[in-house]
RNA sequence: GCCCCGGUAGCUCAGUUGGAUAGAGCAAUAGCCUUCUAAGCUAUGGGUCAGGGGUUCGAAUCCUCUCCGGGGCGCCA
């Protein structure tokens, strides 16, 4: 509705700049914002005192003289000057009639735009290294994740969903120890399990299977395997040391060929199991991209290459040196250790640059809050290697803090204390987690109370939005029953008749929604839509206890059936972005 | 010490990128079911927008300083 009266003030602003009122040669900005009260009309702008100084003219003057150049126009039923030289539109009730129309016409196709045609975006979202199962914490980004993905889709982009593997690594290896570890236990080994060890239950179960496959065959002693290893943390010894001991020889015991069939046992199963878990809490990818891959396609070389030939690098102390502060990082960091092993950094600069070249023309990370300080060495390097950096826009997620019972809790995946995100959605169903991870501006932190998810979850918002949907449904499984039939025709033909200032105020909400979406997806803020549906759920049940829908005057029966399916669609439309379902009962 | 995020009603949070009288939910109080689902509706109370200074027609919003809370500052990933 907006796109139907900015042309009008362009207009108005063309035949004033023409007429020497206002500066010819200055653009424009047509302002244009919804009233926030109906009192003021539809849509208000402050064109007039945004341009008062260059008119050098009063806004109010400059407003009538703007209001006297405004085109004719069906839609705009009435102008006004109001307060310090706002200029208010009332517009026809023709065009959210029009509005109403379309919405039963596109079904869910309503609200999707074409602002960003032609432009692809690539996002990656979670990312958890596949050390253990997703725990609530992973969840954040995934709904987050998903939903700005989403709503970029519905806003005309071409989306590509993507998973970064941390294939490669420390943490790996340490899980892989971990998982030979417990298949010695299995065996019937005893040992003390090292304090650095992957802990939780998922790495029996893993070790479990490799003794499936291979019986004893892989068995060492546990006298061989902890030999002069540097005693652990809790035996007066160093835990990193201890664990970096313990890899080493459990690969050289194994050969590389069985470390590496432990190595991907573990890789691949915990991945399939977090596949599992995002597929089942409605989050797809296109891609699952291995940090491996980087280094086994050269990439990772070639990206310090052209570091190199660029004269940003430098070695110190047996090491190789990125100059980020030439770019404004506050330290340089390395990306060849003296060992020669690559950092992970440098993995990340030959992945943003495997983005860059891919050729999107925007690429979203969403990452979380506690790796702030590593953007500004991702965009040093990538505007180091000659690429644009400002292509990529880094989202940081804020922590979720959990809380059971007044508690703030601790997650660790090393420790195996944490609550996964498939216990939080078996307890809280995945509607509610969907849409209380997304209720919440990113950058705000979240308080996550377990047992009040768990225990009051009938006082979640998802259910007054889901319910409005339903009971809308409801309304029309009585129709038969009470012999009446819906016509929608005629129902269009007599929208007039929906007189009720409620009527009036659903619909003005349900004309909102493609600008809800549209700025929610650009500014990346789905709680934007949240927020939103609460607030048409809340027009429609004030609605609901007013009037009676299924009254015996057809044509206002049917221009009030037209409406309320207008608003089932509009809450289904949005709820599916959002990831969560819109059921016809509850 | 430096960097990022936050501070708005008793609690949890919005506030349309600087607009008109700062809004919801929960909690509290008082009402509404022989009528399409009461997981609902109506009404009431509740505020130094952390604090000071600045920018301008106009500030919760932008700048600056201070205070408080969370997080980050590795040849870890």
């Amino acid at each position: 509705m907006k796109q139907q009266l900015a042309p009008l003030l362009s207009a108005a602003v063309a035949t004033l700049q023409a007429d020497g009122v206002l500066p010819a040669d200055q653009p424009v900005d047509i302002q244009l914002e919804r009233t926030r009260d109906r009192k003021h009309g539809d849509f208000a702008s402050n064109l007039a005192m945004v341009l008062c100084k260059a008119a050098r003219s009063k806004p109010r003057d400059l407003a009538e003289k703007l209001v006297a150049a405004l085109p004719e126009s069906d839609v705009v039923t009435r102008v006004e000057i109001a307060g310090p030289g706002f200029i208010n539109f009332y517009l026809a009730p023709a065009a959210y009639h029009a509005m109403l129309q379309q919405v039963l016409a596109e079904g869910e196709k309503f609200g999707r735009s074409t602002v960003g045609a032609g432009k692809s975006v690539q996002v990656e979202f979670v990312s958890a290294n596949p050390t253990g199962p997703l725990h609530v914490g992973h969840g954040r980004g995934a709904a987050y994740g998903a939903t700005v993905a989403d709503l970029l889709e519905a806003v005309g982009h071409k989306v590509h969903r993507e998973y970064y593997v941390n294939d490669a690594g420390r943490q790996m290896d340490i899980l892989a120890a971990s998982v030979y570890l417990r298949y010695l236990d299995l065996c019937g080994e005893s040992f003390t399990f090292p304090s650095n060890g992957y802990k939780g239950d998922y790495v029996w179960d893993i070790g479990a299977s490799l003794h499936r496959k291979h019986g004893d065959a892989l068995r060492h002693s546990a006298e061989d395997v902890f030999r002069d290893i540097t005693p652990d943390e809790p035996a007066g010894g160093d835990k990193e040391a201890h664990i970096d001991d313990l890899i080493a020889r459990i690969r050289s015991l194994l050969g590389e060929e069985h470390y590496r069939e432990t190595f991907d046992l573990g890789l691949d199963s915990i991945l399939e199991n977090i596949r599992h878990d995002l597929e089942e809490f409605g989050v797809c990818y296109d891609e699952w991209f291995s940090e491996r891959s980087l280094t086994e396609s050269g990439a990772v070389d070639r990206a310090l290459e052209r570091l190199k030939a660029s004269g940003h690098v430098y070695e110190k102390g047996g090491a190789l040196w990125f100059r980020s502060t030439d770019f404004g990082d506050e330290k340089d960091r390395v990306v060849v250790r003296d060992n020669g092993q690559t950092t992970y950094f440098a993995s990340d600069i030959a992945y943003h640059m495997n983005k860059l070249e891919r050729g999107y023309d925007r690429v979203i990370d969403v990452w979380g809050a506690d790796h702030h300080g590593y953007v500004p060495r991702v965009k040093a390097a990538l505007t180091a290697l000659g690429d644009d950096a400002s292509k990529l826009d880094v989202l940081l997620v804020q922590f979720a803090i959990l809380y059971r019972g007044g508690e703030k809790m601790q997650m660790s995946t090393r420790s195996g204390e944490f609550v996964t995100l498939r216990e939080l959605r078996n307890e809280v169903g995945n509607d509610a987690a969907r849409f209380f991870y997304v209720m919440r501006k990113c950058e705000q932190h979240m308080d996550f109370d377990l047992d009040l998810a768990k225990s009051q979850s009938n006082e979640n918002p998802i259910y007054y939005i889901q319910y409005a949907h339903a009971r809308v449904a409801s309304v029309f499984r009585q129709l038969p029953e009470k012999g009446f039939e819906w016509n929608a025709d005629n129902g269009a033909e007599h929208l007039d008749r929906l007189t009720e200032s409620h009527e009036d105020q659903l619909i003005v909400a349900l004309s909102r929604y493609p600008e809800v979406v549209e700025s929610a997806a650009l500014n990346h803020e789905p709680h934007m839509l949240a927020h939103y549906l609460r607030e048409l759920a809340n027009e429609f049940h004030t609605y609901y206890n007013a009037h009676q829908f299924l009254v015996d005057d057809s044509d206002l029966r049917d221009a009030r059936l037209n409406l309320i399916q207008a608003t089932r669609q509009v809450i289904a439309n949005g709820l599916g972005l959002l990831g969560v379902s819109a059921p016809d009962s509850m």
